[in-house]
RNA sequence: GUGAUUGUAGCUCAGUUGGUUAGAGCGCCAGGUUGUGGCCCUGGAGGUCGGGGGUUCGAGUCCCCUCAUUCACCCCA
């Protein structure tokens, strides 16, 4: 085992997949630009109360989550980001930039931090590509930033994906849904396992999701939220649900949906893979219209979200096979030398290829001549130019087909040329 | 944070009831004559058997601790 090993929970990306997430970030950039959302970039880390004012001081994620330490003695408490939104959130409030233009569409594609115990499909470096829709949230708003995550899961050639989505309503229908749980389930509480018990007081609307099978039935006759929900409320929610249909996105009204960051209200939405074991959520956002406020923004700033797992995502296209058309990067041409002594010469050449815009490589490790050529075939280089005495003398090159082993004897000038051609490089 | 699981070469794995210099395939490196790859052949490098301690004449094989992995719970992307 060598000396150092990476930190739990984090891992490297070699070269093989690094051309995948390429490939995926693409699809994320180029159809950013075609909703209209610009990449914004934030700090990894902020002050540790932003944190525990945006997302809630008693979500799992602040409470045990956070990677927090203190710079300096004496100095504020610093916390490697949990999550984006409060981050973008806070520096738009910042900069102002709903005092610029009274909609704003932002998209990130970034690394957080989240000190869990590692498993499938979870780590406690990760990405996650999202985007946030700053001053309004009607449900054009929420169509929109749904229908953006949708296009990018469809793009990539994702199959089987479940949209399931609710509403939380404002937050006087929360209030009262709340209430009517803590009613329903407090005589139940010698049947509530530890943690439900625990909800019941702090967010008895998680209880809804618990996987306890012995508590499904319990759940099951427990109030709906969307029986509290006001007449405004389901209108947005209705309205909502039509856009997607209009553009023919699933979906599956799912009322035991809570998402588990305080700031959702309204529309709250989830995106699930099956192939991805316990930790199956691939993306999920919703509304926030109270998270401005929250931090200390003395108006509301109505926004909808979401977020999804570039790691899961990558997990689920592997699976599915979606990336077997990736093949990697080999260069067009390999220059072999037959003896040490033409090293510059062939040095010259290499250099001359490289800066006409030809990918070249060449050994340099002064290796034998039968080595460089297995390396070239071995790198799945299109030609080898082979450089030795004759060449050198007369200034006709040596170009090998390695494909068709065809090989024809050409001057510098007349290679550049040829090997500018288009169908070459395919 | 809790529980379970696994830990032998770069990778995938063998290693008999504890018994001499720990193996295979793939990969890697070098050769297979005088300037040429892929296939084939030959040879080679590479492992403190995750780490530490213990039992034993003797441990990759047994026991304890530790670290890491993986999976699940919690929660989330």
């Amino acid at each position: 085992m060598p000396q150092y090993q990476a930190v739990k929970g984090a891992r490297d990306i070699f070269p093989e997949e690094t051309a995948r997430w390429k490939y995926v970030e693409g699809v994320v950039h180029a159809l950013a630009a075609l909703y209209g959302f610009s990449e914004i970039r934030t700090p990894v880390f902020e002050y540790t109360e932003l944190f525990q004012r945006g997302i809630g001081a008693t979500t799992d994620i602040v409470g045990k989550e956070m990677f927090t330490f203190l710079p300096d003695p004496g100095g504020k408490s610093l916390t490697l980001r949990p999550e984006m939104t409060a981050g973008v959130m806070r520096a738009a409030l910042q900069k102002n930039l709903l005092g610029t233009a009274p909609v704003h569409k932002l998209y990130y594609i970034s690394e957080l931090f989240r000190k869990e115990r590692p498993q499938a499909g979870r780590q406690r470096q990760f990405s996650q590509f999202g985007a946030e829709l700053l001053g309004v949230s009607t449900p054009a708003a929420v169509a929109e930033v749904i229908t953006f995550m949708m296009q990018v899961f469809e793009t990539l050639g994702l199959r089987g994906l479940r949209l399931r989505i609710n509403s939380l309503g404002g937050t006087h229908d929360r209030q009262r849904y709340r209430e009517a749980l803590q009613a329903y389930f407090s005589p139940y509480r010698d049947r509530l396992d530890a943690p439900s018990l625990e909800r019941l007081e702090k967010n008895p609307l998680r209880i809804l999701d618990s996987k306890n099978p012995d508590m499904q039935e319990l759940v099951a006759g427990a109030p709906k939220l969307y029986d509290y929900l006001d007449a405004d409320a389901l209108a947005d929610f209705e309205k909502v649900l039509f856009f997607l249909s209009e553009r023919g996105i699933a979906f599956e009204i799912d009322h035991r949906l809570v998402r588990g960051l305080d700031y959702y209200c309204y529309t709250a939405f989830e995106v699930t893979g099956s192939e991805l074991g316990a930790q199956d959520a691939v993306g999920g956002g919703g509304r926030y219209d109270g998270l401005a406020r929250e931090l200390g923004s003395s108006a509301d700033v109505p926004a909808a979200g979401f977020a999804a797992g570039m790691e899961r995502l990558l997990m689920t296209m592997e699976k599915q096979g979606l990336f077997t058309a990736l093949t990697p990067h080999s260069p067009l041409v390999y220059v072999v030398l037959q003896q040490q002594e033409f090293s510059d010469h062939a040095m010259q050449v290499a250099f001359r290829l490289r800066k006409s815009g030809i990918s070249t490589e060449i050994d340099l490790a002064g290796r034998s001549m039968k080595s460089q050529m297995r390396e070239a075939n071995r790198v799945r280089s299109s030609y080898a130019l082979i450089i030795g005495e004759n060449e050198v003398v007369t200034g006709q090159y040596t170009l090998k087909n390695l494909v068709t082993s065809e090989q024809t004897a050409l001057s510098l000038e007349t290679l550049l040329e040829i090997l500018h051609e288009p169908a070459l490089k395919e």
